[in-house]
DNA sequence: TTTCGATATATATTTAAATACATAACGCTG
DNA sequence: CAGCGTTATGTATTTAAATATATATCGAAA
């Protein structure tokens, strides 16, 4: 069974700094208010995962996740509101091209 | 300047077979009539070229790549007709997806 | 039957990416 | 002020991808 599929992200000067990776890293953020169990979930590596959020705070305006080290929980990391704008933006910008090539599957020879 | 970037593909169990690259080899094969040319052209090693097409031609229906060897000129590299029709059904998929893309750029935030 | 330019294919090397590992820093809390 | 869990960061190891290198093969034509 042959499947379409497709990718889109944002990036600057030639580097990639959102896309499916980040998002599905802000969302676990969110669930587990920690950036190495967000990670650990992904099958990430805590190393990866913290790169991510520092080319994504770096590129974006605002900053998208806020982390923390130290106190009562050894630290955390805070989703903010920006981030969530973006998550929505993003997958919503996907859900439109999911769309068209869901239209589009119909007549394309070569997938048949 | 943030710019918007995708990239959509045809697999078959989870093998990416069809894409920006093979559809950019079909192209170049079609105007040097030669598969080393071709790959040269694109920066590419001769190997990596010749994989693509074995790949491509293994899960496509019908045959979109025909190499030949010996000869007069020593071989060369064919299109078939059912590959040109697949550079144009997957260009076509292309500006529709840029269309949604640049529609939707108008309005995205992230991308200020 | 030799030459030629292209394809065919294996192996080795290089490069890049991801992961693993180790250790420090931080700041609340008992 | 020691312990805890998390972030911070460098280094080493592993893995995978791409490239380089070498050699064989093919078949028309001189």
């Amino acid at each position: 069974m042959k499947t379409l599929k497709f990718k889109c992200w944002v990036e600057e000067e030639g580097e990639k700094f959102y896309g499916p990776g980040p998002n599905e890293l802000i969302k676990q953020i969110q669930q587990e208010g920690s950036l190495s169990k967000a990670a650990a979930k992904m099958n990430m590596s805590y190393k990866k995962a913290w790169e991510m959020v520092q080319r994504m705070n770096q590129y974006s305006e605002k900053p998208l996740i806020i982390l923390k080290k130290g106190g009562s929980h050894g630290g955390g990391a805070e989703v903010t509101k920006d981030a969530l704008e973006l998550v929505a933006e993003y997958q919503n910008l996907q859900l439109q091209i999911e769309e068209v090539l869901n239209q589009q599957k119909k007549h394309l020879k070569f997938l048949k």
